[in-house]
DNA sequence: CTGAGATTTAGACCAGATATAAAAACATCA
DNA sequence: TGATGTTTTTATATCTGGTCTAAATCTCAG
């Protein structure tokens, strides 16, 4: 039989990759790859930025993080698990976890397109209450 | 008083802005920056790549079409000009248009969170009726 | 017709993403 | 334990979309 890994993972959760996994549940946010690596390379002076990108793709695909991509370039990975939403300030950019429901809306969508609906992201746009104050400037 | 061009619009429609936006429109589906100069390449050759890629998002700013960014590193523009979701085959890429109203739930948001909600987009993945015949392969 | 401002061109440049090859780490088992 | 095949990491090169700049060109009001 083959061997059974940490937690029965496919791969091997070596000290780098565990490293990176830890950075990223400890960064709080949405971080992205380089500030990762930054963090990381602290503690791993030699660690190539490839093995942070590939890790935080194999950490998602695996449903150890998830990742997400707002349209600025670099993803950004988040140590939750479950599936949510987001909400994005778009003076400062601040990025809140929100929780948006779309049972029933999703059952209709399967039935009047024939998709088979597997997953759904929501990404909800507006100012925080921060930015909204000082819009009068 | 300052000129009123084509439309009241802010900028003006040039010939190679005009040809930019037919080609959008006559596209179909939701076309990249490279697609749309490969197109108008054809009709216009000394078409600089760099006024493709203004001209979509100025067109997309002024809402004379939308731009959407769907992680695959270019951005999708599409003519339509209202708002609506996009329904994705994770198998094929398909691309479509749905349209799913988050009313309630935005309202709800705005309560809890203090930020005023301003827009939003929901990407649903899956697979399409011809991928989910294809899956037993 | 002319000058100011708007627009286009051409090409350089940047960053994130991705590929590759060689070195290193690790697992397995005789 | 030590040989061997596999996995992972490193280091680096490359690709691509996106962005910037300066000079050339166009447009329009006066």
């Amino acid at each position: 039989m083959s061997a059974v890994r940490e937690g029965g993972l496919p791969f091997r959760l070596t000290r780098q990759r565990r490293a990176i996994l830890e950075e990223v549940r400890a960064a709080g946010g949405h971080p992205r790859a380089a500030d990762i690596f930054l963090q990381v390379r602290r503690r791993e002076p030699r660690l190539a930025y490839a093995t942070v990108y590939n890790t935080l793709h194999l950490l998602a695909r695996h449903g150890l993080i998830q990742s997400f991509d707002f349209g600025e370039g670099a993803s950004r990975f988040d140590p939750r698990t479950d599936r949510h939403d987001h909400l994005a300030c778009r003076n400062c950019g601040r990025l809140v976890d929100v929780e948006i429901d779309l049972g029933q809306a999703a059952r209709r969508l399967q039935e009047e397109t024939g998709f088979s609906v597997e997953a759904y992201h929501v990404e909800v746009r507006g100012l925080c209450p921060g930015c909204q104050r000082a819009e009068g400037d």
